[in-house]
DNA sequence: CAGAATCCCCTTGGATACTG
DNA sequence: CAGTATCCAAGGGGATTCTG
């Protein structure tokens, strides 16, 4: 965000650019839905829900379908029985790293500086 | 955000860091209050509330004051009459630029992608 | 196992009107 | 000018129960 060189609705493109981000990333749980997935590779329904401290199932549900939605995700069905179900992130799902790197970064850095310590 | 170095529940710091950004972006129209600022340097509040396309002034009022809560920004009032208010960024809240520009960044490779064009 | 359904509360945010 | 106050609607999100 360089403050010296742009009009505000001279902007309209970044600014949607920057909503569609946060639109991806908005919801309570996804950053933390979106780390189980990562880490494990492969990840299912119920061990994301005992990964995610609190979360619910019913949350749990809506914040994946909209993770797909936005294919950052995918959904796998396992021909077993039981039947199940596999998480994964898609290769579009990971070039989110840099910006949750970044977020990393800033919010300890915040941390220090505004919440204290 | 690498994929193989860590579990969940030993990313406790990470996570929280990352939510603590997201807690200080979240609202509707963080990002595009912050960018009015920016850019003029100095801005009242009415002027605010005619860059942000779409705000209300009791939208405008909360997101200023969490802004303010956080350290992003300040409010100086001048003694004119009726008072002035100007609202800036401080020091803190230009350091949310990298952040901002990657957001920007990866929405448009976003849009590209998923929403088509 | 992997959810869907239901109930219910709380917060977000919009619209409008009012004040120092 | 710079907000507050008030009312209201929609949605987010928790807890619990039910299902193929």
């Amino acid at each position: 965000m360089e403050c010296e060189d742009f009009k505000p609705n001279e902007h309209k493109e970044e600014m949607m650019a920057v909503q569609d981000t946060m639109d991806v990333l908005r919801g309570k749980w996804k950053i933390e839905v979106l780390s189980s997935i990562c880490f494990y590779n492969k990840r299912r329904f119920s061990d994301i829900l005992n990964d995610v401290n609190g979360i619910s199932n019913k949350m749990l549900s809506k914040e994946l379908k909209e993770l797909e939605i936005n294919q950052m995700i995918t959904r796998t069905i396992l021909d077993t029985h039981p039947v199940t179900i596999l998480y994964q992130l898609t290769e579009h799902g990971k070039t989110l790293g840099t910006i949750i790197d970044n977020m990393t970064e800033w919010g300890k850095m915040h941390r220090k500086k505004i919440i204290g310590k």
